[in-house]
DNA sequence: GACAAATTGGACCAGATGGTTACTTTTGTC
DNA sequence: GACAAAAGTAACCATCTGGTCCAATTTGTC
């Protein structure tokens, strides 16, 4: 969420004996929060590193000290909030539900992250204005994406061994439509509210979506 | 689509009787369409006017003239962009057609729209990571777009009043899904590409996609 | 031919921007 | 207590950036 202060080190503007604490996880952490707020809201190239320096706790030294330039630390930011969602699905245990409960459950969790998290989804976007640039050069990120295409397919193989799926499905379809479904309330909120006057964070409209999101995607599954 | 030169006026650097026309029309299109370019790939911030100056067929000077500033410009493009859209839908002609044809039509064409103007698809995510401030502004852009609402409306009632729609759908809510589905490949495909080595713009994938998309609908709708 | 609008050319500017340098002090650990 | 890592302070820099100004010429229209 917002930036917090880090739990020691770092009083700023102070010097002598006692002034700090030496932390390098808590000014590495204040520096990512402050960061990741400003390329949340400006985009990275809208975003100013004087700007962050400001807001943070540390200074612009510190910066450059931990992330080498704008792009290190926007690609920390990245990584950090990927970090993030990696192994959610996992805790689900959708193994344990019938494969229909397993979907509809798997739909409204996805739902649910990304309505609660629109700073990892406005994060997505830039990367997308950037051509996920980015993206495809972080080592770390790469690999562990592919676990929810692998939690959507299992879940596919046992719905049609289970008879309630469609035999015909394309478990990256499905997938698609559940990300395009959870996603778009999210990043085209201020347009959708310009444009329709409906504001898609109002806890009705949200509840009702969801639901709505969830039909659709049943609907689309069932045999 | 890219910049062309304008038919008359404007050879570049040229002086002297006979060197250029007066255009304006030709002018201000010219710098739109470059201005456009910029702004799709780069953003707001992400754009330089600089080089935007330096691509078109005229200069720097005339960029100011006519746009006043970088927002104003960038307005401009945005009002232009919107403006392509508008209507689009009254030529479909879907009162001709049965409900559930109509649907399937609408929808398609939605999908078409995008995937063949990513950069209208760009332009509002660039809108959206500024919290849709200018489309806030633009007087000319805000009455426009009720009208894709109306047409989903009147279908609405159609569909229900000949019993193949289900009397429990609320227009926007289908319109989101179909914006959803649709906006979602284009505005994501390097993400999509980069985390599912998925390339949505390939001829064979958006086919396969488009008629997953009006099959997810239609099911929706479905009584 | 007068006059406004369109167009050209390019120098110029102040402030912002990402990034660096140089140097010092403090901390924690062995 | 030695020493490297962590942290601080603050000035400094080259370049870029959006934007302006001046000064002139050409066009089109009445």
């Amino acid at each position: 969420m917002s930036a917090q202060r880090p739990t020691s080190a770092i009083r700023k503007g102070r010097t002598g004996v006692g002034a700090w604490t030496q932390n390098p996880e808590g000014v590495r952490r204040n520096i990512l929060d402050v960061a990741k707020a400003e390329f949340v809201e400006h985009g990275l190239s809208g975003a100013r590193i004087n700007e962050i320096a400001a807001r943070t706790a540390t200074s612009k030294r510190m910066i450059y000290y931990y992330f080498t330039d704008k792009e290190g630390l926007y690609l920390a930011v990245l990584e950090d909030a990927y970090a993030g969602i990696r192994g959610l699905e996992r805790s689900l245990d959708l193994a344990a539900l019938p494969a229909l409960d397993a979907l509809a459950t798997l739909t409204g969790f996805t739902f649910d992250y990304h309505a609660d998290h629109p700073d990892f989804v406005r994060l997505v976007m830039v990367e997308n204005i950037h051509h996920a640039r980015h993206l495809k050069l972080s080592a770390k990120i790469g690999m562990l994406n592919s676990s929810a295409m692998n939690v959507m397919r299992n879940l596919c193989v046992r719905g049609m061994a289970e008879g309630v799926f469609r035999t015909d499905i394309d478990p990256v379809d499905i997938h698609l439509t559940i990300s395009a479904l959870s996603f778009y309330n999210v990043s085209n909120r201020a347009s959708i509210l310009q444009v329709f006057g409906h504001d898609m964070a109002v806890e009705a409209h949200r509840t009702k979506r969801r639901a709505s999101v969830i039909e659709t995607v049943l609907r689309f599954m069932k045999v």
